[in-house]
DNA sequence: GTACCACTTAGAGCTAACTCTAAGTAAATT
DNA sequence: AATTTACTTAGAGTTAGCTCTAAGTGGTAC
């Protein structure tokens, strides 16, 4: 059995976290000892990862503790549940799709920006940056460093 | 040249959300007409969709404000903004690795749970969460629904 | 010329998710 | 026994990022 500290310590998540969790319907499993604190088994653990994963793929606190209350509630729901989780999995698929244009937005910049450092101007520098690996130039004409020869 | 409706429009956001970008320094570089109202150019709408993907890569809004800063200064500024682009290239790695992580384990629960509805109950079923593409086990003697046989 | 519409501003209101404070309790250490 | 520590609660405060309202302006359509 664990402590909300000793919790807070393995999740990463504080105190005041886990409690608002606690108190926002997402851990209706913990239990109290007889002094009324909090004590958390390892299944409780895992169950907080879970709520860790959904957080983290962007599923909102109510939308978690839906969930929860579906796992509460036994078998019956295990179709809605599986049905959450498909959805949350292509989610994370259009999150990454998504992420990855960004990054070749930035790729690009960076490679604008080692251009326009080599030349000391921007104006040097020229390339369309919504062509992913589109070939960027520098107008040695415009150079503020002039060109290293080899 | 474009209204704030336009661009709005044309970027996804919304008026509200561009005023506010401006008032929070974000597009110093828009002009105005003699009446007072935005003009947007397609260079501005470049640049809008450049705060966008730094913005959607977790960038926050100071941040974007620092770089935009540097953009205005010109090219003594040249080396900093590479070095943003760069950290911000590697945060969104840290980002894809942390998301495959997550979806690893969504892959696992939508497996658990296929199991768990074709089973019946979720007693039936055994699995680790923390290894991927583990191995998912269904105990026949606990199935509420019997095993389709061939 | 007047009605309408998109714009302008300042500033208030909203939401999600914490984050902290204050007052109090219970158990363990000195 | 007294102090320290980790916990408890209710509820207030904070932050980021919008989102909207109210009052007013300027240009176009009828």
């Amino acid at each position: 059995m664990y402590s909300i500290g000793q919790v807070a310590e393995k999740s990463g998540l504080s105190c005041y976290t886990l409690r608002y969790y606690d108190h926002e319907g997402l851990m209706p499993f913990v239990h109290r000892n007889k002094a009324g604190r909090r004590e958390f088994s390892e299944h409780d653990l895992d169950f907080i990862d879970l709520i860790t994963c959904l957080k983290a793929t962007g599923m909102q606190l109510r939308e978690i503790r839906k969930f929860v209350e579906m796992s509460m509630a036994g078998d019956e729901t295990l179709a809605d549940r599986l049905a959450i989780f498909k959805a949350q999995q292509e989610s994370v698929h259009d999150q990454m799709a998504q992420l990855q244009k960004h990054l070749d937005k930035l790729n690009f910049k960076v490679r604008y920006y080692e251009a326009a450092c080599e030349a000391g101007t921007e104006d040097a520098v020229s390339g369309n940056c919504e062509i992913p690996d589109a070939p960027i130039t520098i107008d040695d004409a415009k150079r503020v460093k002039p060109k290293k020869v080899g």
